[in-house]
RNA sequence: GCGGCUGUAGCUCAGCUGGAUAGAGCGGGAGCUUCCUAAGCUCUAGGUCGGGGGUUCGAGUCCUCCCAGCCGCACCA
């Protein structure tokens, strides 16, 4: 609706501009500050003025004179410097609307689009820097998804990388225990892990030749047999296991587990290796620092400017392979640029393919995309340019183009958060102290959802003691799950969040439990009208047809806002900037509370006057709610 | 040293491709509940947008220099 009114107005602004001044011009029209300057703004006479050589205003007055106006335009007046300001027919418009839903669903189909997130190493629980991940990569999910795209989500499994072999040393032999052992401790393992993946890196530190544990274990875990690599597996699996219970909580789902071990075992790595050689991409060091390493040589690009080391150590000289090495693989796979796939496998009790080594035969297609997205913390922003520059000196440029590295900054603890956690000591005077999983220093993601689960309880209870407990589980779950997920998308993604329990916490202001307040806000009313036998919804035929008088500038402005959504969302899409979502989400939920306090419904006794309240409630709500949906915020029933 | 990010109200942060009077939440002060859930609303105080220079009709936004903080520049990821 929007989106048709402003390119038809742009059309012809663009005739008229061409027809006076014999320019061409692209007019785009813009929404003004405040609704009093009109609905849509064209500031084009502004830019005009040099070229025309006239003053803006006599410009605007001179297009706005023969500007024939399109179906559902009221008026054009020419305000402030020389701003065109159109404004609508609030009635008219408010029928579309109704009568519309805020994205229209195309059926996903085109190209392939790869979303890679969450990426948690398979040796400790999952905190809270990696829930900004997960939500981030998840939301990006749901907005590509809304749009129309087609999309798949992959979470690598590191299940062949050093931090699992940590945890390996840590149990064979730190504790010296065997595979049944290990099999048999009790949950929460992802806990039990946490603490020993902290304590393995003190035994290194109080003697480092300890540190050649890790190299056996890390050889037996890329050769895949032996006691390290059968507990390798079986580490692995009961932490991803937990991973995907916490994910789930959250509303967090994978299509494909891409394992690494298979990169691996498949001999991904291998092709990917002898192209790169081939193409002259990667050479063997014979001395210096480096020797006995395949490197990649990074000096040439400007790109890579000013590096310490301008090689990048694809392989060790102990003939293991690095992560980027690995990465490059798996990244020439995604676009289907190796002649090979995964066999495929599915995890009957977590819902979700994996790539393993002997798969199943019927397995939906995987892999193959035409763009592809990784979610990556920002400080790997260095070794996902080293993965792109993989696939250029391959001469895949196309793919290198549509490799795209979202970056977001990461999650550190406030200095109350670090004191909380008993880590004040480290933190120096008023400095936020970043998260470290090998020093054991963070916040659980589980024990965070506990916490909000909890206060959602409390919250619950406070306002219906009768309350069955079922019940109130359910409702506080949904609450807990919007309360995080919203605190991880409203900041924008390249600020670090400095995480404070309090703030996190919160059930008011910018929080999810406030949008989702006012959803429910918005269900009780025509609940109530229906239990007053009064219309519980407007029909766009009753909108149409309300007097214009009866549109107030405040429920206008909110009816005239709910039509942006599709917009909204595209550019966050686009921009991967996803917090715009949440902070467009809150500014309707701000303005619909302030609505409900102003004007009543229920006690309305003019019908004219309920239906115009009660259709800017209506589109609220479905505006709303399509955002919350977008975000992964359930949306309860009551509260 | 090189590269990236950040600096806006007491605190945490918005401010979309330069545009009309710089906003929100929390915190402070004053109020609102026989009336659709107060997880809410209203009013109020609080700002040389880190600093200097520049570009232009117009700069929180673009360029440049400087200051401060954080993060990268591993045979970890």
């Amino acid at each position: 609706m929007l989106t048709a009114l402003r390119d038809s107005l742009a059309e012809r602004i663009q005739a008229r501009i061409e027809a006076l001044y014999g320019v061409s011009h692209t007019a785009r029209p813009e929404v003004p500050p405040r609704r009093e300057l009109g609905d849509l703004a064209f500031p084009g006479a502004l830019q005009l003025a040099r070229e025309v050589k006239k003053n803006p205003r006599q410009i605007g007055e001179e297009i706005a004179a023969g500007l024939e106006l399109p179906v559902g335009v009221r008026e054009v007046r020419i305000e402030g410097p020389g701003f065109l300001n159109f404004y609508l027919d609030r009635s008219t418009f408010a029928a579309a609307l109704l009568r519309e839903s805020p994205i229209e669903t195309t059926s996903a189909e085109g190209e392939k689009i790869i979303v890679e997130h969450t990426n948690i190493n398979p040796n400790k629980a999952a905190h809270i820097g990696h829930l900004r991940n997960a939500v981030l990569g998840d939301v990006l999910v749901r907005s590509l998804r809304a749009l129309g795209h087609r999309v798949e989500i992959q979470n690598y499994i590191d299940d062949t990388g050093v931090q699992l072999a940590d945890v390996v040393v840590g149990f064979a032999d730190l504790r010296g225990m065997d595979l049944a052992t290990v099999s048999a401790l009790p949950e929460p393992f992802d806990y039990t892990c946490w603490d020993l993946y902290a304590e393995v890196g003190r035994w290194y530190e109080d003697d480092p030749a300890r540190q050649e544990f890790r190299r056996k274990t890390l050889h037996e875990l890329e050769a895949g047999n032996g006691l390290r690599a059968d507990l390798g597996r079986l580490i692995a699996r009961r932490i991803v296991s937990r991973h995907l219970k916490t994910m789930r909580r959250l509303g967090v789902d994978y299509d494909l587990l891409t394992r690494e071990s298979a990169i691996l075992g498949l001999e991904f790595f291998s092709q990917a290796f002898e192209s790169l050689r081939q193409a002259g991409a990667i050479r063997l060091e014979t001395d210096g620092k480096n020797a006995g390493c395949w490197v990649m040589p990074l000096a040439e690009s400007s790109e890579f400017a000013g590096l310490e080391d301008p090689d990048k150590v694809i392989v060790r000289s102990d003939g293991t392979v690095t992560y980027v090495g690995k990465d490059i693989a798996y990244q020439l796979w995604k676009f289907g640029l190796l002649d090979m796939d995964f066999r495929y496998r599915y995890w009957n009790e977590e819902k979700v393919w994996e790539s393993v080594l002997d798969g199943v035969d019927d397995h939906p297609d995987f892999g193959r995309a035409a763009r592809v997205i990784n979610v990556i913390d920002t400080r790997q922003a260095y070794l996902q340019k080293v993965v792109r520059a993989g696939l250029e000196r391959l001469n895949h440029t196309e793919e290198a183009a549509r490799s795209i590295h979202f970056a977001y900054e990461m999650v550190a603890l406030s200095p109350a958060a670090a004191d909380q956690l008993g880590q004040g000591g480290a933190t120096d005077d008023g400095k936020r102290l970043e998260m470290s999983g090998r020093k054991g220093i963070g916040v659980k993601a589980d024990d965070l959802l506990d916490q909000l689960e909890a206060k959602s309880r409390d919250e619950i209870a406070a306002r219906d003691a009768e309350l069955e407990s079922q019940e109130l589980e359910e409702r506080a779950r949904l609450i807990a799950r919007a309360a995080l997920r919203f605190f991880m998308v409203k900041t924008t993604t390249n600020r670090v969040i400095a995480f404070d329990f309090d703030e996190a916490l919160s059930f008011e202001g910018d929080s999810g439990p406030y949008l989702q307040y006012s959803l429910v806000r918005a269900a009780n009313i025509c609940r109530r009208l229906s239990e007053e036998g009064l219309d519980s919804e407007v029909s766009p035929q009753t909108a149409a047809e309300i007097p214009a008088e009866l549109w107030d500038d405040d429920l206008w402005e909110l009816i005239y806002q709910t039509a942006e959504v599709r917009d909204r969302i595209e550019v966050a899409a686009e921009s991967l900037e996803l917090s715009q979502i949440a902070r467009f989400a809150l500014d309707l939920a701000q303005k619909f509370n302030a609505l409900y306090h102003r004007h009543p419904i229920l006690q309305e006794p003019d019908p004219d006057r309920r239906a115009t309240r009660l259709a800017a409630t209506q589109a609220f709500s479905k505006a709303l709610r399509t955002l919350c949906e977008i975000m992964g915020l359930p949306v309860p029933e009551r509260m």
